[in-house]
DNA sequence: CTAATCACCTGAAGGC
DNA sequence: TGCCTTCAGGTGATTA
């Protein structure tokens, strides 16, 4: 389940391997996973640079980009005409010197759009959650006044983009705060904890190469290392590394919430 | 405006 | 063995 710091490792090693080439056809395997919205070709155009915002990879090419969303299962690889496998391949970018970008995606959710601008795909995305001007004041704004719970709104990517449901529930977690805590009902002290945690989570699962759980692989193949620190998500009927309770799973908003009850006790009736 | 629910998909896991 | 149900979760659309 590729969050931020998942997609931050692809795109660090994806932007080196296909900076500078020129794009051939953009063929889809799958019908719904190549979105073309605003009659943006990307044929024999160059890719000039790869960012990130939030899950988004954002590859800049002449006059439009290619964007890619990996959703649950989706994987990024180069290859050289030749895909490792044919299962599970949704879409292939070809590129100049018979090099070939392949996105893998079991569960079909992923997609590549083809656009003119990115706000066409990024439109409902808020502040990225490593930006240097991404403060703990504005996460103090998006919070005051909201009534929904704070799990619930840190998935909500119109506000702060990038975190998904593993690093929320982590940096619930280290921050000592109940998931099901109204946003607003949060203190100074709180939100700077939630914030110093966020950050801290997302910076070192980007140093140990991100999450695997299940599908996620960087661009060359490799696994990431993070699963081996989380504190809650997955732990459910464990007992808590940091106090003698033991860590519970709950469902909030459909998702699974990890969380202790013993250091992480609700400060309102909820 | 928020909140709840579903649709999109496949594969793994658990129950019987 | 095998069939059925449930679950995993990011996002967008729909409904209340």
């Amino acid at each position: 389940m590729p969050e931020l710091p998942e997609v931050e490792v692809i795109m660090r090693e994806l932007g080196p391997k296909i900076v500078g080439e020129t794009v051939g056809d953009v063929r889809a395997l799958w019908h719904k996973t190549v979105v073309r919205n605003d009659g943006y070709s990307p044929v024999s155009e160059s890719i000039r640079n790869v960012s990130r915002h939030g899950k988004y990879i954002l590859m800049q090419l002449d006059s439009g980009y290619i964007i890619v969303h990996l959703r649950m299962t989706g994987q990024l690889m180069v290859g050289n005409g030749d895909p490792a496998s044919e299962k599970h391949l949704r879409a292939v970018i070809q590129l100049s010197n018979s090099k070939d970008i392949y996105f893998y995606d079991s569960r079909k959710f992923g997609r590549i759009y083809l656009v003119k601008l990115p706000h066409h795909v990024l439109r409902n995305t808020g502040i990225d959650a490593l930006d240097p001007e991404f403060t703990w004041q504005i996460l103090h704004q998006f919070t005051r006044g909201k009534k929904t719970n704070i799990k619930s709104l840190l998935l909500n990517q119109k506000y702060v983009t990038g975190l998904g449901n593993i690093y929320i529930d982590e940096s619930l977690f280290l921050a000592g705060i109940h998931p099901l805590t109204p946003a607003g009902k949060l203190g100074v002290a709180d939100i700077q904890k939630l914030y110093s945690a966020a950050i801290d989570i997302l910076q070192r699962a980007i140093a140990g190469m991100g999450t695997t759980i299940s599908d996620y692989k960087t661009v060359g193949g490799g696994f990431g290392s993070f699963q081996n620190a989380l504190n809650v998500y997955g732990h459910q009927g464990e007992v808590c590394p940091r106090c003698d309770h033991i860590v519970e799973k709950i469902r909030i908003g459909n998702r699974g919430s990890h969380f202790c009850p013993g250091c992480q006790k609700p400060k309102i009736v909820i």
